[in-house]
DNA sequence: CTATAGTTTCAGTAATAACTGAAACAAGGA
DNA sequence: TCCTTGTTTCAGTTATTACTGAAACTATAG
């Protein structure tokens, strides 16, 4: 464990996420605190959005400190195993929104988060979308293809209830046909910090 | 059991996914094949955004159906038991994307999804952003406070770590609030189909 | 009031996902 | 070469979440 780790880690107990003032910290843990505070929370909103805690709280953890980070200082931090700890970085890595990286003259490797929000943003986006959408529209089209009428024939196709569920497939198409758009959009710009989009939108929106 | 759910129900298991056709199903049973197909997707689609699987499906079935079912209905059709059904509506309930609703000399409740995708998109960004995101953003603002001068010393505060942690609150705040004004425009005018917004956004952006 | 049909609840169980810890593996240094 | 330090993997365990089924409850009709 690297000498950064030596304080308590982060504790996930309810009791703690608002500490209610017993002996107010040492202004030299106020960082700490606020930055657990921090990492906590970002680990429950990930849990609700389908992204496991740990992976949420150790990103959370990079990016808050801002600082290059190794297994073991995540370890100590977050109190988690070497192999949840390895396995976990990694998967960051594979989404593309941390970095490994070596310090000179130092054999362990670092690993660091990605400063830009509208970027790791878009670069969630562009995964999520590739996984979970687009199969989701190839689906859609799949079966409105064996709900034509050359599939099922003439006199089924006219039935109320195939013409009922083509429409409801209809309007779940366009609506992700739509959202599928605007991802791209993000995708495809959200380069350099606040970026086009976010004026983009911001002006039309606002 | 309700007559409608005399024939087998939705199988999840992986293998029925992609039937590789060894007997064409008879027409009549067309449209039971591409509603399953589309309620399993969904079901999946679900999970990975924090939505459990069944509540998910349940919601497909009525969605994709577009016929007001009951819960041996939906017992039926997904192979759940009566207390899943029974929370699982209740719980879409809550949500406000389906409906009860009675028919006329009939007892039992019947059950309805909302028609309007966009509608239900909308309800269910409002709902996500006061649950998950407005208590985010309240953390980071909480973050911050801990972090003034006045609260930790002028000395500290020009520290070099809290310097970057504050940055770091600084570029998820101004995200989550864009983020955060985009949702409201959502679920400010997300009646009527392809909504207002949905025009700005594909003019501004595309 | 009693019988019947429908609805809700919840304790216990099953299924799934996450995590640990130890062992295997790699890379550099002496 | 062998030792040391750091990294990765994965079988087994634990924790979490979802689900069942039976019992309690409610409402209506006779």
């Amino acid at each position: 464990m690297s000498a950064a780790s030596a304080t308590a880690e982060v504790s996930r107990s309810p009791a703690s996420i608002a500490p209610s003032k017993p002996v107010p910290p040492p202004p030299r843990q106020q960082l700490r605190v606020a930055q657990d505070l921090f990492i906590r929370r970002w680990g429950e909103m990930g849990q609700t959005w389908g992204i496991n805690r740990t992976m949420a709280e150790i990103h959370a953890f990079l990016y808050i400190t801002g600082q290059p980070q190794c297994t073991d200082d995540v370890m100590g931090r977050l109190n988690i195993s070497r192999g949840n700890s390895s396995m976990s970085l990694r998967a960051l890595c594979d989404w593309g929104i941390i970095r490994r990286m070596h310090k000179r003259g130092e054999r362990r490797e670092y690993f660091e988060s990605l400063g830009d929000v509208w970027e790791m943003f878009s670069i969630i986006a562009a995964e999520r979308k590739r996984r979970e959408m687009d199969p989701v529209l190839e689906t859609i089209k799949q079966c409105q293809r064996m709900l034509e009428a050359s599939e099922i024939g003439k006199v089924e196709a006219r039935q109320e209830a195939v013409q009922i569920t083509r429409q409801r497939l209809q309007g779940m198409e366009e609506f992700m046909s739509v959202t599928n758009k605007i991802f791209q959009q993000f995708i495809g710009n959200a380069r350099s910090g606040l970026s086009r989009v976010t004026k983009v939108l911001l002006k039309a929106l606002g």
